[in-house]
DNA sequence: TCAATGCTGAAGTGTCTACTTGACTGTTGA
DNA sequence: TCAACAGTCAAGTAGACACTTCAGCATTGA
């Protein structure tokens, strides 16, 4: 089934939404950088973070539905986890992204280098490849 | 002088918030994609977008706010490039994080292999560590 | 010279976000 | 049994966000 593939990419596209949402929050990323050294409850990732119980679980949410964080509940305490496997697929988009940039450049001082002239990206360089656009 | 270490930090922090924010939104992506291929005037970027070139304008705004854009005016036209400098900051702190967990869930996988039970992190499974919070 | 191009700035609008308070439910330990 | 605890739910609010339209201003190519 060839929709199936077509409605996974777009749902990345949402995801990567969720996960960047997510993660521009200072306080959620207390959060995560709390649950990088272990598991802990929605009232121990509140503590540092002046605020009511009902923001941080709105907090807690947000990270759930982004798929950055899992949670159970046993008892009367939620024990929230973070996923990284979420945090890789975030992570991936940055670096492949940044590695293309990367390798233009250094191309680039390459070819500055070799022709003549000061090895810094000037505004109207000309470019290496043949693309026009470049 | 302690201040100026001291206000780069809290900088950082709020300069992680400008850029998972500006990555946050689908059409910046989008942008970013475009300029990971080669430098992009304003309008090229707005190209596929289906929005005024008034929006364009605005999201190029928050991404050069954010620091992963860097653009000048030439004549009429803003050519726009892509900063990896500031793509790699937001790299390395989801890495960062990521790392600690992946590196706490194998020592956890051991652990389990090591005492007897099956190597998956059950609910109420004991830790590895000596830290009860784990 | 003049129209088209590429962008900028200001103001307006509907929607989303990050909180708040308060009332409530199930759990636990003394 | 009963109070404290951990979390949930609903409703309200101020401000941020993602657009829009319209007016304006250099720059450019014919």
């Amino acid at each position: 089934m060839r929709g199936g593939i077509l409605k996974h990419m777009l749902n990345q596209v949402a995801d990567l939404d969720r996960v960047f949402h997510a993660l521009s929050d200072p306080g959620r990323r207390l959060m995560l950088e709390r649950l990088s050294r272990g598991p802990a409850s929605v009232s121990e990732l509140g503590k540092p973070l002046a605020m009511s119980l009902a923001a941080v679980v709105q907090h807690v949410q947000v990270l759930e539905e982004s798929g950055l964080v899992r949670s159970q509940k046993l008892g009367r305490i939620r024990t929230c986890r973070l996923n990284p496997v979420t945090l890789r697929s975030a992570e991936r988009w940055i670096s492949e992204r940044r590695t293309l940039v990367e390798r233009r450049l250094d191309r680039l001082g390459e070819y500055l280098a070799e022709t003549a002239g000061s090895p810094d990206e000037g505004p109207s360089a000309p470019a290496p490849q043949a693309n026009p656009t470049q």
